[in-house]
DNA sequence: CGCCATACGTTGCCGCTCACAACAAACGCG
DNA sequence: CGCGTTTGTTGTGAGCGGCAACGTATGGCG
């Protein structure tokens, strides 16, 4: 049971509103900010003031206004001077980027990552990377945290990796580990990936504006972000939208998971390389050349994203029966698959589908592409800015 | 893209969150408010002040303090005089109460319902238990609104039942015609009777203080209620929650919904009775003769109530991947189903949760028993006026 | 070139809400 | 009966946003 917020707290929440709106949407005039908000212009004008105080934006006069009367003063975020370091730890991949404010990627590093590598050997590539984007980082430059996605189930509470199926991570502290070796004084939030990455394409890509939202996010497993409501459900510990491990045969497959008949033993990396009859290879690009393979007609190929395409659509469908969303996104292996087997998906969601849930379902492919986790974790780290402006500012 | 509250708004909320504090946890001293809401003492006077100027609250005297000092005043909702009506539709009977403030069932009727009767030949009988209640209503009494839980598919935006497999019903405008039958100058509100059983346990059940949960709901099908981050799943139409309609046997027997071999096909009523060689019978009178067999040692309903705790199970491992809830409940016909065959739920769910998502969660009975449809819609009424005490009373 | 209409930012004032401190009231205890 | 304790009440102050009046910058027009 709790109360009303504070004045103090009005004053923190339009602040942030003023300065997510201009993070998410780019430099933005007064007289628009006015009206979207619903504030009045003096009051616009004192939370703007105590923003570029901080420095967080910056105003300044636009070139052209198209029309009569005096021209209102654009109000723009420092994205150059104020940014979030982000993190992707990827099956095959490390990598690392510094995000601005408004959500421009400044720097990038991309590492191979050999499989099998644990949080301990990991830590230090990552630092390494962020050593090297430190020299680049202009004077006077302020860096408001660092997110980290990673595929696996993250504690909520401290951002433990409990377990990286794909990854072979058992309650890794890649968070704390990450924090001690970058040295920097700000906090390292640490999520899943499906997790991040549907936050991302909430805030800035094909869910904007949508509150319902299940971004299916496949790399080697299969995880979903979703979004409940307009926010992120993260169950209780932030273990929530483990849907690569909703079972969809019974007593089927062995999973590594140590379930049997996992979803993720249909649509994964590893089960749709094994009913093309191609168990030995493993990787994006192995997963490519069996898209390929279909694309070009050969039969085998053809049949195994078939029967995958199928299974999409199953799970889908019990995902769409049970959160009743507006939009399911394709994302990273899941877009491949989706993309080469669409009427297979759609027949199956039809079929399976509740007809009031299919009513309004869209199904859509990212807009943010495999920047989405970078993004995201960005954005993870911008949340504390966004919460209370002229604290971290 | 929103700001934050204005003043007025703060004021809303404060005076909302002391009234649903005695709404919830019943009369209580100004000194425990104080405390518990955070507010100044002078403030959570003037905030009963205006609650009692429009009689939702009564101040009285303590009996016996036990301690020292002056006595705190107590805050009493006005049970008596403020109340709401409260709707259960379900399969076999109709419910109607009458529910003050706090939550107590002042006044109720109970009326056997045909299986096949329509809305709008359901509404008379239920207008006609309201005229009934309606002459025992004391003067000066305040009804600030009326709750309908139905077993059906329920549109948010109208309150409009789209789909009532078990009832037959298709596109009922119950809500529209229970409120001109009425002829109250109230909102009908209507919601699904798993998501309202899952919204009054939330407030005052086993579930209180627990921020996701799942509601499981048996009645002749099986629908759930889920609560993610505090706040109730009812997706983007409102259709959430539909877990009975997830396919747990590709291909399986086929379901009343269209699609085939849905959860709701293993552990419904249909599927226990004709499991247990029983397809001719029908009802939860029917269910409870088939437990008590079991439990008399009747080897074939044994197997059959064994076989669907198994695929209870299997359900609720699935929802506990995707969820991660803290606490399960098994209501309706549900709690019959786990509390005959726990062993089996419990092997199923262990061998298929991830042991992240296990750790916490706890499975549990319901608190409120065959009452929470009817609590829960009276629930619903009452958001109304929590949300805008000053307004509503 | 000067005037006007338009749209905007700024300033001062008002109302509202909550926190705080001082005072008064009610109770238990010795 | 007096004391300490706990609490309600009252008045004051600070912070916030809304509002209206005023000054200002721009574009159109004659």
């Amino acid at each position: 049971m709790r109360a009303g917020p504070s004045q103090e707290e009005i004053r923190r929440q339009n602040l942030g509103a003023l300065l997510r709106y201009v993070h998410v949407h780019g430099a933005t005039s007064r007289a628009e900010l006015t009206t979207t908000l619903g504030l009045n212009r003096s009051t616009i004008g004192a939370l703007t003031a105590d923003l570029a105080g901080v420095g967080l934006v910056s105003e300044g006069t636009p070139k052209e206004t198209g029309r009569a009367g005096r021209p209102s003063l654009v109000v723009h975020p420092e994205s150059e001077r104020v940014y979030a370091y982000a993190y992707s730890i990827e099956v095959d991949r490390l990598r690392a980027a510094r995000v601005g404010l408004g959500g421009a990627v400044l720097d990038r590093r991309d590492l191979e990552r050999p499989r099998g590598l644990d949080a301990g050997e990991t830590a230090p590539l990552l630092a390494g990377a962020l050593k090297e984007m430190h020299q680049s980082v202009p004077a006077g430059a302020l860096c408001v945290g660092a997110g980290v996605a990673v595929c696996g189930m993250v504690r909520k509470a401290d951002g433990l990796v409990r377990l990286g199926p794909t990854t072979g991570w058992v309650d890794e502290p890649i968070g704390a580990a990450l924090a001690a070796e970058l040295g920097l004084d700000v906090p390292v939030t640490v999520g899943n990936v499906a997790d991040v990455a549907a936050f991302a394409e909430h805030a800035r890509g094909v869910a904007a504006g949508c509150d319902n939202v299940i971004y299916l996010y496949g790399d080697v497993g299969v995880g979903a972000g979703i979004i409940a409501g307009g926010r992120r459900l993260t169950g209780h510990g932030g273990y929530g939208g483990e849907v690569g491990h909703m079972v969809v045969v019974r007593d089927g497959t062995r999973c590594e998971c140590g379930s049997r008949g996992c979803w993720e033993t249909e649509i994964g990396e590893h089960g749709l390389l094994r009913a093309a009859g191609r168990s030995d290879a493993r990787g994006r690009d192995a997963l490519l050349a069996l898209f390929d393979a279909a694309d070009r007609g050969d039969a085998r190929a053809q049949r195994a994203v078939r029967q995958a395409g199928d299974w999409l659509g199953f799970g889908v469908a019990n995902l769409v029966n049970i959160f009743n969303p507006e939009l399911v996104i394709f994302g990273g292996t899941m877009r491949d698959l989706y993309l080469a087997s669409a009427a297979q998906v759609r027949s199956r969601l039809n079929s399976m589908g509740l007809p009031a849930c299919l009513e309004h379902v869209r199904l859509r492919t990212p807009k943010l592409g495999t920047d989405a986790p970078l993004v995201g974790a960005a954005e993870l780290a911008f949340e504390r800015l966004l919460a209370d402006p002229l604290d971290v500012g």
